[in-house]
DNA sequence: TTGTCATAATGTATGACAAATGAAATGCGG
DNA sequence: CCGCATTTCATTTGTCATACATTATGACAA
């Protein structure tokens, strides 16, 4: 049984939540502004103001928001948010700019996984491995293009887990988030047999416990990986060594 | 003014927040287990129930838990938890575990802080490089060794901004609450000159908008505090590529 | 400038009802 | 009597409405 429509069936002050925390991420309200009072959202949405309390509690726990009495709810400065909140990320990625958004995150990745991939290396217990192993063998046996992309999700999720660092988890989360807002990054037909050799090789410097050789496997992936991003969607995914000048 | 004591003065619904959030990260309510009926927990903290709802959501946004109508309110696996997120970080760093809880958060600051100051000298903009400067110039003025602390952090910041890049914001984040846990990473007077050094080494790099440079000399900085680390507080903090076999 | 006070916003408490769901009770056919 | 589907029931979260407490702002006055 599937949920019938996307965000039908959800709560109220999930529905709350996310309007107003899409509206605050787009830049509608602008750092330092104050929302409308409580009440006020009441009468907007139809809501009580129970709900409206509530979607702002978890808004203050993101770290979008922060509230004093008498002197309203005002919005924190960027710095301050939980960038990497699901949610927050979601409101991002429902934005205009998803394509600066998505190099971005990109570059955040391309930072980690080689390190996660070198630590997974020599921390990875065996059914961390298994679930590597599942993942390449799921991209290799893959007929539809949805369950490659979905194996290749699961193989870098694995590798984040088995670094055995809770710390590395979030930016797994960020995958699913990610690939499921944007599916174009899927890989087209044809470079798949390089894709899944090297993947392949990271697995192995993995299983042979060799950190240094995990973390240049990774580094060769992604490296790759930028080169299909940017010709799917564009020069934003450019390597970042590739930019001298000083900007401002 | 100050906040007189720290934990006073706070509403209500965030003391309640600390307790459970705490109680479920150090483990006592176990993944899978059902919280207390919200009545229940009323009457234990002595607090109305919209409190404890709201409380409630705020953990639920942070993704440690998740509640249905009858079957109740249940704690989610630790990977779905947002790790990162400042509350979550308090509450690991409060427990007895802390030492091995920095060490990890100093594995992932490995990870990232290069390629940040990489990102750093390509992306900077002119405030950005003061900042890291006004950093710098902190700690060599630094009369006490707590304002010299505060100028490193400073600095560290500073870069992460530098970066130009949301995502990698709430890693510096991670500082501020680190180190206000711990205050012994602190530099112990001999070896600051030689800290003052590749700080401004790394600042020098990103000045001249050398990517490969910054990331270099950053690495360099985080070795030798690794070293600092393992000598103030064990060898949880050795680095990573040391560790060949496998576990379990 | 300083102190006081009115006021408007959030914070907390209470009680009621709606909705959802897991489990027990029930009914039916075998 | 047993197995299985159905219904009913009870428990827990979800939502609403209202009242009052608390706090900080901004105006006013000394």
């Amino acid at each position: 049984m599937f949920q019938t429509s996307n965000a039908l069936r959800r709560s109220v002050h999930s529905q709350v939540t996310d309007r107003v925390g899409s509206s605050i991420v787009r830049g509608e309200i602008g750092v330092g502004e104050t929302l409308p009072p409580e009440m006020q959202i009441c009468e907007m949405m139809d809501v009580s103001r129970t709900v409206v309390r509530e979607a702002i509690r978890t808004l203050t726990g993101k770290g979008l928001i922060e509230s004093r009495p008498k002197s309203g709810t005002r919005v924190r400065p960027p710095e301050q948010w939980n960038q990497l909140d699901p949610d927050v990320l979601r409101w991002h990625l429902e934005s205009a700019e998803i394509d600066r958004y998505l190099a971005k995150l990109f570059q955040l990745r391309s930072a980690v996984e080689p390190a996660a991939a070198a630590l997974a290396a020599t921390h990875a217990a065996e059914d961390d491995i298994a679930r590597i192993r599942a993942g390449c063998d799921g991209m290799d046996a893959a007929k539809t293009n949805e369950d490659f992309v979905a194996a290749d999700i699961a193989f870098h999720q694995a590798i984040y887990f088995a670094t055995r660092n809770e710390f590395f988890w979030p930016i797994a989360q960020m995958f699913e988030i990610t690939l499921r807002q944007s599916f174009t990054i899927a890989a087209t037909g044809s470079h798949r047999p390089r894709a899944l050799i090297e993947h392949r090789a990271v697995l192995d410097a993995i299983v042979a416990g060799d950190a240094e050789a995990a973390r240049a496997a990774t580094v060769v992936l992604l490296a790759h990986s930028a080169h299909d991003l940017v010709r799917i969607r564009g020069r934003e995914f450019e390597t970042t060594s590739e930019r001298p000048g000083r900007k401002r």
